[in-house]
DNA sequence: CGCCGTTGTATCTATGCCGATACAACGACG
DNA sequence: CGTCGTTGTATCGGCATAGATACAACGGCG
């Protein structure tokens, strides 16, 4: 394809970089191309001459990466065109995780996001409730639902006949040092940053309200649009939200976003200064700490 | 802290890791931690000491994350205790948006998710319609929301006095080869993956129907529980929903995951076998390019 | 003024990863 | 049986990064 002169293992989506990770083995764009080229070009030497790159190299990284991944591709010498490679299912369901891994990165980096700081005001399991000047919201600390039986990993999956080569076996995972912040767990008095992606929050029609039994959705304000941002079918909404009295200083409007569809926004009927309802679920929540 | 025998950048979260990228210089937890150890340490000397790392390879770190990312550490020489470094303002929001990306790749990597194979039927902009066993379903692709004036990165903050340290300026970043799957575009007849997190997905009463027009999320599908798995304060539910006939032999059972409070599932009085009905934002769902 | 611990800066060395190269083993095919 | 292009395997050198070390500059403070 492009020419080989580039370097660095992988640009990725916009301002980050995501890589796998198992068993201390980073899976990274680098390799992600390579397992492509090598599903192309039907060989590894073919793929290597393709990318521009070693041989010996992509074999003996291959081989680290089957240690770590488990069988990804097979080789087969001599025979037929002296040989060749494919891909094994459990590649493919790796690149097509590593491509999910990808876009979900491209998502945070591209889709608009809210950030509130608040303290936590309570805290119970791995929800928990933070005072924000928009009154109290609850959401997710911490980096894992299931700390017990991890490695769940839901996959409704369908009717498609692959092979889920999906659990391995994790392997504990041991160093987790140098991260600063631990886990991600919070305690109650915690000046914390609430994030709230704005593809998570719903909005309403302010008028039509929603028995607030019937839906899983929690976390709820109420605001007037401020401004839309078209794009060509999907807008970002920003919704100021009047800041609750807590009696301190900190009085200033807040602006929420939320991205929606074009066709909704006609369907509701949206326009500047419309009174809304906002609603996400505290589960689309998540609660940093702070760095201070 | 802990020993400092541990190399590697920084395990980060579960099984996967990420970073900031600016100006092709990359930020990773290595770096995290010693902006954090320079924050607690109150001099670069004493970070590195800290970590047991070089101290003069600190510096000129600290150089080179501060030619992309501007000014992060003002470092100050001679005079009481012979000199100090502290962390800027700026750099206190780089590790807040650090440990935002974090949160959520981590939070990726331990939410459930729905994948579903299917076709695309209808691109129109950044929004494609995919034909999927349970039907249609609508979703982005491709990385960005706003293509052009890119960096726009809401931001509602709040009163607090933090100087809003995001834009930069981005600057082209160049060289996006070799990632295999370009941009994320898809075309009609592609064959993708349709990814739900689990957290998006908003369980309702199917008896309560809710007006259509009064909320912005368009994709629903009716289930049944098939499954809780009931967390301490957060659980999965699975449900299944009925393959629509599409005359196809595939016609499987395809269990939806959506994460749910404990809370909202006694207040829905949700039990296996129970009939709900199921509803997420478009603009929650990513369409991800398959590898075959 | 001298002490002190820090920030700057330069240089040498160790390490690890990658490309380059070379050679053996393999097995269908002509 | 020889050819062919591939998979294995080993080794060498280049290059980038990090650690180690050394020394100058700085500026309060005793």
């Amino acid at each position: 394809m492009g020419e080989p002169t580039d370097s660095g293992p992988a640009p990725a989506a916009g301002r980050g970089r995501a890589a796998l990770i198992e068993d201390g083995v980073e899976f990274d764009g680098r390799d992600a191309a390579l397992l492509r080229a090598v599903d192309a070009a039907g060989s590894v030497a073919g793929a290597a001459s393709e990318l521009g790159r070693s041989r010996a190299r992509a074999l003996t990284r291959i081989e680290t990466l089957e240690d770590a991944y488990g069988t990804l591709v097979e080789r087969r010498r001599g025979g037929e065109g002296g040989g060749g490679s494919r891909l094994a299912a459990s590649a493919r369901d790796l690149l097509d995780r590593y491509d999910r891994l990808q876009a979900v990165l491209a998502a945070t980096a591209s889709v608009p996001e809210t950030v509130l700081d608040g303290t936590v005001a309570a805290v119970d399991g791995e929800l928990a409730v933070v005072d924000t000047p928009v009154g109290e919201l609850s959401g997710l600390h911490g980096g894992t639902v299931d700390d017990e039986d991890a490695d769940d990993r839901a996959d409704g999956r369908d009717a498609d006949d692959r092979a889920d080569g999906r659990g391995a076996d994790d392997g504990a995972d041991g160093r987790d040092a140098d991260d600063g912040a631990d886990g991600g767990a919070v305690a109650v008095g915690d000046a914390v940053q609430v994030r709230i992606g704005a593809d998570a929050v719903t909005v309403n029609d302010a008028a039509n309200a929603v028995d607030p039994d019937a839906t899983s959705a929690r976390n709820r304000l109420a605001g007037r649009v401020s401004r839309i941002d078209s794009g060509e079918t999907v807008s970002t909404v920003r919704i100021v939200v009047e800041p609750v009295d807590r009696g301190g200083t900190d009085d200033a409007a807040v602006e929420v976003a939320a991205l929606i569809t074009a066709e909704s926004i006609d369907r509701l009927g949206l326009a500047p200064g419309d009174p809304v309802s906002l609603r996400w679920k505290a589960t689309a929540t998540r609660l940093v700490a702070q760095v201070e």
